[in-house]
DNA sequence: CAGAATCGTGCGAATTTTCGCAACTAGCCA
DNA sequence: TGGCTAGTTGCGAAAATTCGCACGATTCTG
């Protein structure tokens, strides 16, 4: 399974132009793996798993480097820690309430009006991933 | 003038239902001071001009106070500081592209237009005040 | 008003994130 | 091959942010 998640690391890597370094395939591959919202610390900790010298900085450059080449995005659920996951084929976003704490999937068909809105107005292309939005819920208005 | 940030400053705490104390005080009036995209060190720096004892920590927790309470809105605008400012009267988005840093504003008409899809759908309100939305600009795609 | 509970603060330590630098690597070109 | 260049990394230090604790102030309750 590591190897599956090693070898799809090291395609997309490629795909997107950037050299397939040990230390970035471990920390991608520790992303895959994890397979949600992980925080910098345990993408590290995993990825130390394949690659026990890999340093705490360069998982934050990496991380950093993938978000910008939009392979993973960064989230911050307002927890005070940020949290990176692989860019889904399918995106989506979250509406948090601030109430009581509960997370609502919002579709990307809402978020793409906006995206088009400042496209057409700005000609300015959003990389709108993985969007966090507080509020209030139904039940805690 | 300073004078007048801290009257300002005291109504508002008052007015949220907030401790109108001397730190929390100073802080806001910096804030009201400083008038545009303040990090939390440059807030500390100019409250201790008149309360020389007030902490960073508290600092951080009167700013993420005052952002509950929608005081003050918090934006990443990608330099790796986070920056804090009154939430203005008329509120306003930034589009930052990461090609070449430019910062074009963004009404918040646009933005409005996907509050109330939400407010429709779920039922949540959100607060959008200050959104940052990363991507290129015309020059840069 | 006394006592209890809650809140806000300074302080210092811990944690998270960024930065500068020197060494190492990979690709390129003569 | 040999060297130039740009890119990448580990390391340690610095900076930014959060946390736990103890003390003092404020509010609440009877």
């Amino acid at each position: 399974m590591q190897r599956a998640a090693e070898r799809i690391a090291n395609d997309e890597l490629k795909r997107s132009g950037l050299r397939a370094t040990a230390p970035r395939v471990a920390v991608l591959a520790a992303l895959i793996q994890q397979d949600g919202h992980s925080s910098a610390d345990e993408v590290l900790c995993l990825a130390q798993e394949r690659l026990p010298e890999l340093n705490r900085s360069t998982v934050y450059r990496t991380l950093e480097r993938l978000r910008d080449h939009r392979i993973v995005s960064e989230t911050d659920l307002g927890d005070g820690v940020r949290r990176f996951e692989m860019v889904a084929a399918v995106p989506h976003h979250h509406l948090i309430c601030t109430g009581c704490g509960a997370m609502i999937e919002l579709s990307d068909s809402a978020v793409d009006a906006l995206r088009r809105e400042i496209e057409s107005e700005h000609g300015f292309r959003s990389d709108i991933d993985h969007l966090a939005i507080f509020g209030r819920c139904p039940h805690c208005r």
